[in-house]
DNA sequence: GAGATCGTTTGATCGAGGTCAATTTGTCAT
DNA sequence: ATGACAAATTGACCTCGATCAAACGATCTC
C-alpha cells in the first residue's frame, strides 16, 4: 500500500476513506508540520515524509499494534488517546496514556525493531502513519531531522526514567497524589478538577489493581482531596502536597500553555498522559 | 585512520595529571571510535569531539553526578564500573549499573538539560568527558553522527521500557531469577558463575530490599538455582525457567559477542549491567 | 420498565515484601 | 591472631497491596 502522490485521485479517495484511510489534507499536513519532530527539517524532508504518508481514522478500542511485532511505521496520535501497554505471564500494564499531539514506537522505528509494547485506541483517534524506512533513509540525508529524532528520542527517554523512579522509590498512595498534583496543574490548577480516564486504566497506569486505587482514592479524603465519580476537588494543597512531596526530578508539571517551546517542550512523553497541544 | 590531535604543552600535561586528568591518548581514540555511537560519524566529527575532551579516572566510590545537576559532559565509561541511581525522600535505588564501554546522561547533553539521576563510580574507573554543547553542535553538522545518538538513545530508550515492565509486571523473586538467568547467559552459560555486585546494589537494582533479596536467594534452592556468596549454580536450569519465564520484550539476552553489530548491538543500555566489550 | 452488562465500590482475607533487631560472616588493619 | 567494621543472613513482626467475593450503580438493550 506505498502511495506516491501529488494529490489522490478520486477514486482513491473513495476506496480510503470505505476503510477509514485517506491521504492527507494541507489541514492535516500544517499540524504534523508544527510538531517538534518536524519543525526544524527541510521542506524537501517534510514533503517526502509526508508524501508516502498516511491518515487513518480508528474506532476505540482498536489495537495498532502488538508487542513482538515488527514496526513498519511511525504513529503520529492527532486526535483521540491511544494507550501503551505491555503485557508478561497474562498479566497486563498501562505504560503510558497519549494524547495529542504525541508520536509513538519511534525507537522501534529508528532501530528497526520490534515494538516493546502493544498500542491501542481508548477513544476514536486519528492517527498519522509515515513509513519507517522512510524515516530512516531521510534522517541520513537531514541532519537538523536526525536530531530533531534524537531530541525526541531524548526526551521520551527522560520521561521514561521519571515514570521508573516513580514507581520503584514511591508507594501507591504517593504515586497517586502526585498523579492528582500534576493532572490539577496540567488542567489549569483550579481546585476542581475531573479525572481524565477510567478508573480502571488509571489504576493500571498508577500501578494498581483497580480495587487499590478505589480505596486510595476514599483515602484521599484524610490529605485534602476529596474524590466523587469522575470529579477531583482539592480541599487542602499544602496537606496533599505534604503528603505527595513531588519532585521536578520525577515529576513533570509542564503546564502545557501553547506557547511554550525549547528545552521545556522537548521532554514530552511517557509523561503518564499530559495533553501536549499542537500550536495550530 | 588514526586522529592527530594537537598535544598539550608540557606544563598542561602536568597540571592535568596531577589532577588525574588527561587529554587522550591515540590507544583511548581508538577505543572510543569503534563505539556505534562514533563509528558512523566522520573523521572531522571524531577529531572536533576528541580535541576538547578528556579523560579522568576516579576512585571507587566518587560522585560523578548528582541528580538535578547541570550535564556540562557526555560520559563514556572506558573502564571501571558506574552505578546510576535516584533519590526521593530519603529513598535511593539503583537505576542501572553500567559496564566499559557504555555513555550515559545523553538525554540530558541533547536536550541541554539537568541530569535525572546520580551518577557514582562503584569501581576506579576510566571515563571519558565530552563536552555537551560541542556534541550539540556537531549534531548539527554531521547526520551520520547524529543517527547514531538517535540510535544510542532508542536504545536506552528501550533497555529502559523493559525495566518498567521487569518492575511492574514481575514480582520479586521472578525478578531476581530472570536476572540470574540473564546474567548467566552473558557470562557464557555454564552451569556455574558468579554475581558481579556486592548483593546490597543488586538488591536496590532489584527493586527489593537486601534482606528479601538475600532470603529469595535462599528460595531459590527450590527452584534450581543455588546461591553460595558470590557464586551461583543452575541446578534444574528447566525449573528456574519454569519459574523466571523470560520473555524476549522484556530481558535482553544478547551473548555479547565481540562481533555483534547493527540492530542487536543497538539496545545495549540500562541493561542492568551487561558487559559490552568494545569490537577493539 | 426489566434485565443484562460493565465499571466501581466495599469488605474480608491472604501473601509479598518492608522494617527492625540480633547474629553471623567476611575483610581489613593493627 | 585479634579486634574493628561492613556486609550478609536470619528471625519476628507489621504494612502495603493483591485477591476473592459480593454489592452497588450507571448505561444499554430488549
Amino acid at each position: 500500500m506505498q502511495i506516491k502522490v501529488s494529490w489522490p485521485c478520486l477514486a482513491h479517495q473513495e476506496f480510503e476513506q470505505s476503510v477509514g484511510l485517506r491521504l492527507m489534507r494541507d489541514v492535516d499536513l500544517e499540524r504534523a508540520r508544527v510538531l517538534p519532530l518536524f519543525r526544524d527539517c527541510s521542506d524537501d524532508t517534510f514533503r517526502t515524509l509526508t508524501a508516502g504518508a498516511f491518515l487513518q481514522r480508528f474506532p476505540a478500542g482498536t489495537t495498532l499494534l502488538l508487542e513482538g511485532d515488527q514496526v513498519d511505521f511511525l504513529y503520529v496520535l492527532l486526535d483521540g488517546i491511544v494507550e501503551l501497554q505491555g503485557t508478561w505471564n497474562d498479566r497486563e500494564t498501562t505504560l503510558a496514556i497519549l494524547r495529542p499531539v504525541s508520536t509513538f514506537i519511534l525507537a522501534a522505528v529508528v532501530l528497526d525493531a520490534d515494538g516493546l509494547m502493544s498500542a491501542r485506541t481508548v477513544e476514536r483517534s486519528q492517527i498519522l502513519m509515515l513509513s519507517g524506512p522512510e524515516i530512516r533513509r531521510v534522517m541520513t540525508e537531514d541532519a537538523a531531522f536526525a536530531v530533531s529524532v534524537a531530541q525526541e528520542m531524548a526526551g521520551c527517554y527522560r520521561g521514561l526514567v521519571r515514570a521508573l523512579k516513580n514507581q520503584k522509590l514511591r508507594g501507591g498512595l504517593e504515586r497517586l497524589a502526585n498523579y492528582l498534583i500534576t493532572q490539577n496543574l496540567r488542567q489549569g490548577g483550579l481546585d476542581t478538577f475531573s479525572l481524565p480516564h477510567d478508573k480502571r486504566t488509571l489504576a493500571s497506569l498508577l500501578g494498581m489493581t483497580p480495587e487499590n486505587l478505589s480505596r486510595s482514592l476514599a483515602a484521599l479524603a484524610d490529605y485534602g482531596a476529596e474524590i466523587h465519580g469522575p470529579s477531583v476537588t482539592i480541599t487542602r494543597r499544602a496537606v496533599l502536597e505534604r503528603l505527595a512531596k513531588p519532585d521536578p526530578l520525577i515529576d513533570n508539571h509542564q503546564p502545557v500553555t501553547d506557547t511554550l517551546t525549547g528545552k521545556a517542550q522537548r521532554e514530552r512523553w511517557p509523561l503518564p498522559d499530559r495533553p501536549v497541544s499542537t500550536a495550530g
